[in-house]
DNA sequence: TACTAACTCTACAAAGTCGATGTAGTTTTC
DNA sequence: GAAAACTACATCGACTTTGTAGAGTTAGTA
């Protein structure tokens, strides 16, 4: 299970890619339409802001606005600033490595070597697929040409 | 990531899948083979016991053996009895399915069009690979003749 | 029969995580 | 200078995770 958090995070970057670029978007706007506390998704735009994925005007007219183009931004990025590492094992984490304390030797672990496809099935859909793409209701480029 | 119990319980079940059938197996030589907190797997193993997967002997030559074939106990399976559901999101999970408290419209969830591939891939996975494809260093039969 | 090694069951506890909420600012525009 | 919006931490209650503790039950063996 993803974090509520992480569920926010990207139903708010969805949300301000189907804004029209240029004019920010209030918090209070976002958290509204997306049934958000709107204090938690200060807390998580920040967290995306200090990423660099999304920026923030202050003052009357300020709000947020995506720093980078749409289809750039792959959830899996988002998921790794929000819950961490998405590998099922940390031994099997590539951004947050982490011997697992009981394992003998890696190479024989059976669990590992299963959780191993797990990972790769997950990451070839996470960081395949972008918020652009979420919001097209199309599968990303390589999977469409898999199914083609 | 999944939890350092259900790994245990895999790690557990594996090293059943190795031991000659017949003869229990005493729950400290597993406990100390793969370094696991012996009172800590017995509650595991209880708990694998409850659901029919494994079998126990009482007294002075007590023990547990795996009480279905092993080729017969996928991961998923265990997956599920120890850490619960497998989906990423409440509202994609096939044992434990709930709608998402903030969610609209399911059908037009940009979020929860893609999180339903990733559960896919993942089940693809954990549903196919049984504890005796861990043991043996194979992929799981249909997906070695996909590779095939 | 008594011993003992094994499983069974319940309870609990320390530590961490999750999902927020609260308070106190700062910046910008009208 | 008031209002609206973002910034930054601090805090909080509920829950989960990862064990530990201890008393009880069962059955083989001397």
């Amino acid at each position: 299970m993803i974090s509520q958090k992480a569920k926010y995070a990207l139903r708010a970057l969805v949300a301000l890619a189907k804004q029209p670029p240029g004019a920010p978007t209030f918090i209070g706007e976002i958290a509204e339409k997306q049934k958000i506390p709107k204090k938690f998704l200060e807390q998580i735009l920040l967290d995306l802001k200090n990423h660099g994925l999304v920026a923030s005007k202050r003052g009357k007219a300020g709000g947020y606005g995506l720093l980078r183009p749409a289809d750039t931004i792959s959830f899996g990025e988002v998921l790794r600033i929000i819950d961490g590492p998405i590998a099922p094992l940390p031994c099997l984490s590539k951004i947050a490595y982490a011997k697992c304390s009981d394992c003998q030797e890696e190479a024989s672990c059976e669990v590992r070597r299963v959780f191993a496809q797990v990972a790769d099935a997950t990451r070839g859909v996470l960081d395949r697929t972008t918020i652009a793409d979420a919001l097209e209701a199309r599968l990303p480029p390589r999977l469409r040409d898999a199914v083609a």
